[in-house]
DNA sequence: CCTCTGTTTCAGAAATTTCTGAAATCTCTG
DNA sequence: CAGAGATTTCAGAAATTTCTGAAACAGAGG
């Protein structure tokens, strides 16, 4: 397969920035590769495409179904395995950011709450940091929680919301009163 | 200097998440140990408390100045440089998400919108895929600009709504018409 | 304009990550 | 259950990133 100069740099792009995103340039490019692609692709495909070896392209597919970002397809009468994206982006963003959050902050939040665990260790100030940091993010986790709950319908609504937000958030003062003079 | 078993133990998680949060390990161990303590530190005491050698820590605190993630201290009497992290969390992590944004997706956003410059390709597909996307993340960064603007005490607010935020944002559906049915 | 204290730069060493080709494995199908 | 097609694994090669020690640099006093 011959790509177009389009889709050659969109896809040579996202190898580019894979390393800033924390995935290695192949997966990165296999990725752009399936977004731009309107019907499925299978390994061979991917492989010629992009110019790289058979086990990488499998090996960086692997990667991308760890994060559950490819939806496999099958073909009648074809068993190799087809690959995609999800048609809706907004899909694509929840399991990404879904995906961060688990290798990115959970760990750390659970490794927080052994330190606490331990018990007094005779260093406030390290000790308070770490009560400080663990608060701060279960505070956005629990946000992000709520978030994720939302349908995408009201997601948008949100996000377009803008500068009405600040008078929204006002507005539940009366509603929440204990909430008003939270530190 | 010595470090505590916890501030050892917290200051090695953060060398091991450095990968996967996109710095490496001795900038990572230097910020966590900036972060746990309650005085500034010179790159002298930091070097001899990781154990990593003058240069290196040299790198590590270049690096992280690059992301406005410590700030600098003078002690009279003293020409050597102090660093620490800022008191106040919402400010580092204002600074954090600002960093990231400006590295992971201001750069994909900028190729986007070059991209739909370039004009018709003969590829409908893979140009309506790169318009939804840039407008998704538009939608998002403009959002994130909304946030930003807002002072802490709002936006923990915000973000202790809870469950009450679905509802909210029903509420606005008389306020601005037109966006109700948004696609 | 030395000298002393402290910082940065830089070339190469060390470590880590990514990529490849070959071999192993898996799985339909006749 | 043999064989063909497809995928995965894996050990080593290649590439990249990180780290170090030595040298260069900076600037405040004397």
């Amino acid at each position: 397969m011959t790509l177009t100069p389009l889709q050659q740099e969109f896809v040579l792009h996202f190898g580019e920035m894979g390393s800033r995103w924390g995935i290695n340039r192949t997966v990165g490019q296999i990725y752009a590769l399936l977004f731009i692609s309107s019907e499925p692709l299978n390994a061979e495909t991917i492989t010629d495409a992009l110019g790289v070896s058979r086990s990488n392209t499998s090996m960086g597919l692997k990667e991308l179904q760890s994060w559950n970002l490819v939806r496999l397809k099958h073909i009648p009468g074809d068993r190799r395995d087809y690959f995609t994206t999800p048609d809706d982006l907004w899909e694509i963003v929840r399991t990404l950011v879904a995906e961060r959050k688990k290798r990115e902050i959970d760990p750390t939040l659970s490794k927080l709450r052994e330190l606490e665990l331990q018990g007094p260790a005779g260093d406030d100030y390290a000790e308070a940091r770490i009560a400080e940091l663990r608060e701060l993010i279960e505070m956005m986790t629990g946000f992000y929680a709520e978030m994720e709950r939302l349908e995408t319908e009201r997601l948008v609504k949100l996000m377009t919301l803008g500068s009405k937000i600040a008078g929204l958030i006002d507005k539940t003062a009366g509603m929440f009163p204990t909430l008003t003079n939270r530190k």
